[in-house]
DNA sequence: AAAGAATGATAGTAATACTATTACAAAATG
DNA sequence: CATTTTGTAATAGTATTACTATCATTCTTT
């Protein structure tokens, strides 16, 4: 009885698929409500079990421990991500133009409303740019990577790669150039806000625009043959 | 009685100065030694104290947390790295040549031999690598940059804007291209050891030459005028 | 020789990260 | 309609973590 959009991920997340109950959720709305208040490191099951109206045992039925919850979390995100840069470049020809259209969207994912009511998509956003990095970033990345935890992250990166070979053939780094475009849209806004003097962008009005200037300012000349 | 190099660190970083004591310089040497080995999450003082023939309680009176000492760590490297700068690049007239020789600093860091036996500049290397982003990814993270906790890093990635402005003055964004050539420095020497199809970068026979040619290539087109 | 600082040894506490057991209600199945 | 199965709650228990405190000892300094 699921209206709308149902994200598919890598059973090897969960060990009961939280999109297909009530429970499962909820432990989906409230940890990202949590984890963006608390931060990665303070959250703990317990915590997520109290404020939910539910128990720290019936959230490890749903997740092995913290780490999973994240990477799902995080999956989830660039799952979706993936389903609106297809939608948004869909009968787009240019390939410059898909790119540009891309580049908008990994900025400002946040704006965007699909009709998942358990997933707050613009705080999701504040997660991924805050806790991103620590998916992978663990002793346990080799065996995480060969159980397909981060395959989403990957499509979407071999996808914008897949664009920027489009747009010049010759190009050396298709991959680092997508990857570091994800990882620039995320770590320049977290620097604006946080470290402003690692970075030249501005946040005014809550608007990326300058993320996106910037980003568009890189790939053109990068691109340019 | 310390012979060769001090690194100068702010105060705040640590209860006790580590480096000037003989119990200080072994926390330093064997925490950079156990975060690579065991990765920081399961890093303890008890673990520390125990490989060190020393006790918690006594790793207790350097450093108020592992947190604080994660952070001490990455602001020697930064300082160490912005010391080889100033001395690889010294003599230097042109800015092409100076960019040129930061980034093969940035790349090559754990190369380097410097006289300071408690720290392995090479093991040290490989925490900044997979733990450097988690010192400013935290809740605390405008505190601690209140405290000047990260001054280090950002004095580093300031030098290399400096550079970058004067090969190019009317470059728009020189703070963020010198804080994505660490990243990517980083990053990229990550991704190919762990998640190879997120750039295009090969480690070969234990060499980084992969990642010094993406990087000028990349600061080389966006610096052409 | 006395005072003070640094260290080691030990103990203790609250919170974390789980695991296990029982119990009961709702849903699915035969 | 009876019976498994499934989902959830409640409770308890354990090992580890992240500290803090105390006290004895040793090592320096004056």
């Amino acid at each position: 009885m699921s209206i709308g959009i149902k994200i598919s991920l890598n059973p090897k997340l969960y060990l009961r698929d939280p999109q297909e109950t009530m429970l499962g959720r909820k432990i989906i709305k409230h940890s990202i409500i949590q984890i963006d208040k608390l931060g990665f490191e303070a959250f703990t099951f317990k915590k997520l079990g109290c404020c939910m109206q539910s128990t720290e045992a019936s959230v490890y039925r749903y997740f092995e421990n913290k780490h999973f919850l994240l990477i799902y979390l995080l999956a989830w995100y660039w799952e979706w991500l993936n389903y609106l840069i297809d939608i948004n470049t869909k009968n787009i020809e240019s390939p410059e133009k898909k790119l540009q259209i891309i580049i908008e969207t990994l900025v400002d994912a946040n704006q965007e409303n699909p009709a998942i009511e358990y997933v707050n998509e613009s705080i999701l956003h504040r997660v991924v740019i805050a806790e991103g990095t620590k998916a992978y970033h663990t002793k346990e990345v080799d065996k995480d990577n060969k159980d397909g935890l981060f395959s989403n992250f990957k499509a979407l990166s071999e996808k914008i790669a897949g664009v920027i070979e489009e747009v010049n053939s010759e190009f050396p780094y298709p991959h680092a150039l997508a990857s570091n475009l994800i990882e620039m849209a995320n770590n320049h806004s977290y620097y604006a806000m946080h470290l402003p003097r690692m970075t030249d962008i501005k946040i005014e009005n809550n608007s990326y625009e300058q993320v996106k200037n910037m980003l568009s300012f890189f790939t053109g000349k990068l691109l340019d043959s």
